[in-house]
DNA sequence: TATAATTATTTTGTATACTAATTATATTGG
DNA sequence: CCAATATAATTAGTATACAAAATAATTATA
């Protein structure tokens, strides 16, 4: 049951990156560079330190796609005066109304999927969801 | 509440495969791969397509996780005479046990997961995640 | 203050994902 | 029979994901 849970949970998530992508194709920028910029976005002069916080995601990733960012000249960073370590990110000229306009992608994008999902068992699925995750996060603390 | 449901469901895959990575570490044998031994011990003598068919993955990316499988150890390919464009794939003496050995890890790994969720409440997760997928795929075929 | 420990970030190396192009065979329509 | 097409699989190129090592700068400690 639960080996069933993660197939499916992985297949999923799988498939929901599959639709971002193809959306996203013609803005020219991948998503995971997109839920990179939306959080620069947020914050300006944020860190990358501050960036994995919000994110769970690996330094070594994020400085990948931060490096891709600014070689596609959506973000720029400022080398911060006081602790020579930083760099402070900001989003570039255009890349806000990006952000906008990939709000509309994504709408578009996960339009349909709650098709025969009543709100009630969306909002049973998320609880059940976020119990899961807990678990997962607790294990992962747990064994190693 | 879709876009929350997409995230979590991207946070849950991801925390798997990052627990599952870790238990195999020391298996010498990565999450992908396995899964893909997996399908060639059920049936001796496979193709890739076939795999492909069943595993709904990228044939440029199991084409790279046969040649390493190949490369450890961990299968075999003969070239198939009828149809010489096709290679039959064979698990390699000790694949078995291995796949067996995994289980068990995957057991402990999965335990506790499931940890604070009811056996109804799993099924409805279940329910309403294979409606979701159904979703998904429909959403895929019809856009693209 | 010199040294050790910490912190922020990048680099290196390996393994996916996925698109597009290529290779090698097979099959088929004329 | 053969040119056009289709099929099975690999290769090339780009972008994650992640561990481990390296850099560079800051802070703590003896």
């Amino acid at each position: 049951m639960v080996k069933e849970m993660c197939y499916k949970l992985n297949k999923s998530s799988m498939l929901y990156k599959r639709l971002m992508s193809k959306h996203l194709e013609r803005l020219n920028i991948t998503y995971s560079q997109l839920m990179v910029l939306r959080v620069a976005n947020q914050e300006p002069g944020i860190t990358a330190k501050e960036i994995l916080m919000q994110m769970d995601t690996d330094k070594a990733t994020l400085s990948g796609v931060l490096a891709r960012l600014e070689r596609d000249n959506y973000i720029y960073r400022v080398k911060n005066e006081k602790d020579k370590r930083i760099q402070n990110i900001f989003v570039s000229e255009g890349s806000e109304r990006l952000c906008t306009e990939v709000s509309v992608i994504e709408r578009a994008c996960i339009s349909d999927l709650i098709d025969g999902i009543s709100d009630t068992e969306a909002e049973n699925f998320l609880s059940i969801l976020d119990r899961f995750i807990a678990n997962q996060v607790a294990k992962i603390d747990e064994d190693f």
